[in-house]
DNA sequence: TGCATTTCTTGATTTGGGTCAAATTGTCTT
DNA sequence: AAGACAATTTGACCCAAATCAAGAAATGCA
């Protein structure tokens, strides 16, 4: 698996004045498009357990996460649900040529987002060729993604899914200088006990029991409920249970 | 979820003169691509059980699935294998902008691949911006196809994942006639069941388990080891634990 | 046709993670 | 600061699927 932000063209939908994170924006990128997105955008915000839009609905706009936390998730009708994404700062939601939501879309802290009207958009995909190929980009990365998590829903234990879970969201969080720090690391917990078992296909109890077994044995420190520090990295990654670094996935 | 295929343009890179099953040829793409697709192709051919290509390898192609059954596959260290894709006829492999395989791909059967070289196949997608919007359109359905596997492998039982299995294999085998067909219906299954242990995320003998139960149950008949019919694919539906025809997933 | 090999089934047993239940901690309200 | 509510932890027990172990059936090959 390779670091597909480093060799490869960042790609972003992301407009010039949002204020994110900056790994999502390419100077490259910043040509006429950007300003026709302009004439589109609106933002949009929702507070933390809002849901912003339900599997079925009608989703007439095609957005990017610009702070905050959003999740996909689907649902079985007994009530059995699985996160299938998380959104992070610069991620792209919604899908050209589609009209209605495929997943439901929960905020899980508050969130701004900043949208397109989806007509306009998928018009001016048609008119900007560059655009589609940067959605392409983008979303073969989110399939790498999706694919990466098959792999770890279908074989690894729920101590390793738990580890696989810290080391991304410590690598995301991580700035841009200590991408590739394997030292000590510290971070907060995005999401809820309840949240991180839908991603990994646990029970909640499973979570909060590897969590613990994790801090007793010294792979991590726990502060609160939710602030974490890694004293090694190297240690948590091999907990996870692969040497692919994951990093550029979710 | 909606089927994809009936109410949007079905997009298939394969190119004219290819023998695959109609509904992957769409008329409204045969334009100018086409021929230059024509000029950049070529055939290849693997044995049932063959790698196509290694994780890691160099791969200077992308392909489209013309006959057999092809599969992608993620391993850990110690040898726990995860299939994350499985490639029918139409399907495409490989991705443009990447130099190295991200997966194992295996031919499960005798299979036909349509390759193209990547370079020019990339220069191509920068002329015709028509090529990126259908790629486009068919990463986002494998996808939804990954997404909806997620849901599979973190909150199905074993009895349903199996089920779910057949039902999809059972409508990709269908003709197009009886796509929506919900009666009797045949096929063979096109895996082993190590293979599809790999793409359930269970062991071999639990798949065996499980097919005996359906088959005890009257919701399956099997001729052999392979040769399935299913009495009632509604039946065979409601096992699977979802109300979404996912006929259009895999 | 018979032997060898792979694939598949079935049984016995174990176990990781689920379920149910209770206690604890943290957070928000007023 | 006290009470209420939500989030989390921990314990006891259970069960679905894994593991270990034979066999049986299908397939290939000489």
């Amino acid at each position: 698996m390779q670091m597909a932000h480093d060799d490869v063209h960042p790609v972003s939908l992301q407009c010039g004045d949002c204020p994110i994170r900056h790994r999502a924006v390419c100077a490259r990128c910043e040509t006429d498009e950007i300003e026709q997105l302009e004439e589109i955008k609106y933002y949009r915000s929702f507070e933390a357990g809002q849901t912003v839009i339900w599997a079925g609905d009608k989703m007439d706009f095609v957005a990017s996460v610009v702070t905050g936390i959003a999740t996909l998730t689907q649902t079985l009708e007994d009530g059995r649900t699985q996160m299938v994404g998380l959104l992070l700062p610069s991620d792209f939601v919604g899908r050209p040529g589609r009209e209605s939501a495929a997943y439901n879309v929960t905020a899980t802290t508050d969130i701004l987002m900043c949208c397109f009207r989806r007509k306009p958009f998928e018009e001016m995909m048609e008119r900007t060729p560059h655009i589609a190929q940067r959605l392409l980009q983008m979303t073969l990365d989110e399939l790498d993604a999706a694919r990466e998590w098959m792999l770890l829903l279908g074989r690894k234990t729920a101590r390793e899914k738990i580890a696989s879970l810290l080391s991304i969201v410590a690598r995301r969080d991580a700035s841009i200088k200590l991408r590739n720090a394997t030292g000590r690391m510290t971070f907060d917990l995005p999401l809820t006990r309840e949240a991180m078992a839908d991603y990994l296909g646990l029970t909640l109890e499973t979570v909060s029991r590897q969590i613990s077994a994790l801090k007793r044995d010294g792979v991590i420190e726990l502060e609160g409920k939710r602030h974490v520090t890694v004293p090694d990295m190297d240690r948590l990654m091999l907990e996870a249970g692969d040497d692919s670094d994951g990093g550029f996935l979710i």
